[in-house]
DNA sequence: AACAGTCTTGACCGATCGGTCGGGTTTGCG
DNA sequence: CGCAAACCCGACCGATCGGTCAAGACTGTT
C-alpha cells in the first residue's frame, strides 16, 4: 500500500478551486475553457483533471464550498435581541460572507442552471435554507403584517444584496458594512411602509 | 439595379432576433451555439449569417432593441403629480416593459460583459439613462435626505426589480403589477426609514 | 426574357472545446 | 532499496465551435 495523498493535496485543490472560480467569473463559465483556467492556475490542464473529474465537477465543488460556508454562517447567527437587531445581524453576516467571494457568488448566479438536476438539487437546497432564515427574520418583525407576501418581501432583500456586485466598484462608493446597514434600514422602513 | 430587400425582410429578422433571444437566455449565451439557435429558429445556420454578421452582432441587436424600447418608455413617463405618484408610475412603466422581455433582460445581465467595448458603450449609456431617471424620481421624494446615498438607494430599487426573474414562477405568486406596487411601497417606506 | 441580387441550404473550414493517454518524476510504505 | 501509486506534463482525440462558400431557387427591375 504505497503512498497516500500528498500532505498539501488539499491546499492545491483549494488553490485550483479558488483561482478557477475567479477565472470562470471573469470570463463567464460558458466562455472560459479548461485550458485557459489551467493557464490561470499556472498548471497543466491534465493536472486539473487529476484533482477534478470534469469541468462540471469543478463548478459543483466551487459552488458547494461557497454555499456550505454561507449556510453555516447564516445558521449560527444568534437569535437574541429585538427582531430588528436579529435582522441587522443576519444581513451583516450574509454580507460579510459575500466579501472575498464575489467570484463564487457571480458564478452561482450565471452557471448554476447549467448543472444537471442531481448536482443542482443540493445547491438549491442550501439556497433554500438561507432564504428560509431570512424569511423567518422578516416574519418576526411585524407579525401577521407580511401574510401572503413574505416570499416576495424576502426576495426583495436578496435582490438588494445580490444586485450589489453588478454595480459596485471597490474604489468608490460606500463600504460593504455601510451598505448592509443601508439595506437593513430600508427593509425596516419598507416593511412598515407596506399597507 | 434588380431587387431590393424582400417585403418581409424586417419581420424575418425580428423573428430570428426574438427566438434567438429566448434560446440564448434559456441555455446561457456562452453555452448556446449558433447551430442550436438556428435549429430553434427553424432555419439553417447560414441563413442567420445572411441576416447577421456574427453571433456578437446578433447579441448586440437583441440588447440594443430591448434597451432602446426601455429608454423610450422611461423617458415618456409623465412627471405630473406628487413625487410619490411619479415614482409609482415610473416603476410600473419599467415593470410592464420587462414583461414579455424576460429573455432579453436575462441576456443583458449575463452576456453584456462579453461584448467588446465599442459595442458595450452605447448599451451602457442606455442603462445609465434609465438609472438617471430613477435616481431623479427618488431624489424628488425627500430633498437633501438622500445626499451621498442616492446612487446606492437607486441601485437597491433595480436590485429588487432585476432579481425578480430569478425566483418568480409565472403560475404562482403575485402578479407583476402587484409586485411593482409592493416594490414602490417598500421604497417609499424604506426611504423614510433612512436616518 | 434576361439578369442581378436576395434568399436559402448543406457541406465544409480551421480553431478550440472538454477530456484522455502514455510516460516521466517524485514520494512514501514495505 | 524496491516499487506502486501520486503527481505532473505535452501531445493527442473526436466533437463542436463560429463562420464561410458554392450553388440552387426565387423575384423584382430593366
Amino acid at each position: 500500500m504505497p503512498r497516500g495523498l500528498a500532505r498539501n493535496h488539499e491546499e492545491k485543490r483549494d488553490a485550483i478551486r479558488k483561482t478557477a472560480a475567479l477565472h470562470f467569473a471573469a470570463l463567464g463559465y460558458g466562455h472560459a475553457s479548461m485550458a485557459s483556467a489551467a493557464k490561470a492556475c499556472g498548471v497543466s490542464k491534465a493536472l486539473i483533471y487529476h484533482y477534478y473529474d470534469s469541468k462540471e465537477a469543478l463548478l459543483f465543488d466551487i459552488l458547494s464550498v461557497y454555499l456550505g460556508a454561507l449556510v453555516e454562517v447564516v445558521e449560527t447567527v444568534s437569535g437574541e435581541g429585538t427582531p430588528e437587531e436579529v435582522l441587522r445581524r443576519l444581513i451583516q453576516a450574509i454580507w460579510m460572507q459575500y466579501q472575498d467571494a464575489d467570484a463564487e457568488h457571480k458564478l452561482q448566479l450565471d452557471a448554476l442552471e447549467t448543472l444537471p438536476d442531481d448536482l443542482k438539487r443540493p445547491l438549491i437546497e442550501a439556497q433554500r435554507k438561507i432564504v428560509r432564515r431570512m424569511g423567518a427574520a422578516l416574519d418576526a418583525l411585524e407579525p401577521s403584517h407580511l401574510d401572503g407576501r413574505l416570499r416576495e418581501v424576502t426576495m426583495t432583500v436578496f435582490g438588494m444584496l445580490n444586485w450589489f456586485y453588478m454595480w459596485h466598484r471597490p474604489e468608490r462608493g460606500i463600504s460593504r458594512a455601510d451598505y448592509a446597514d443601508l439595506v437593513t434600514d430600508m427593509v425596516l422602513g419598507g416593511v412598515r411602509g407596506l399597507r
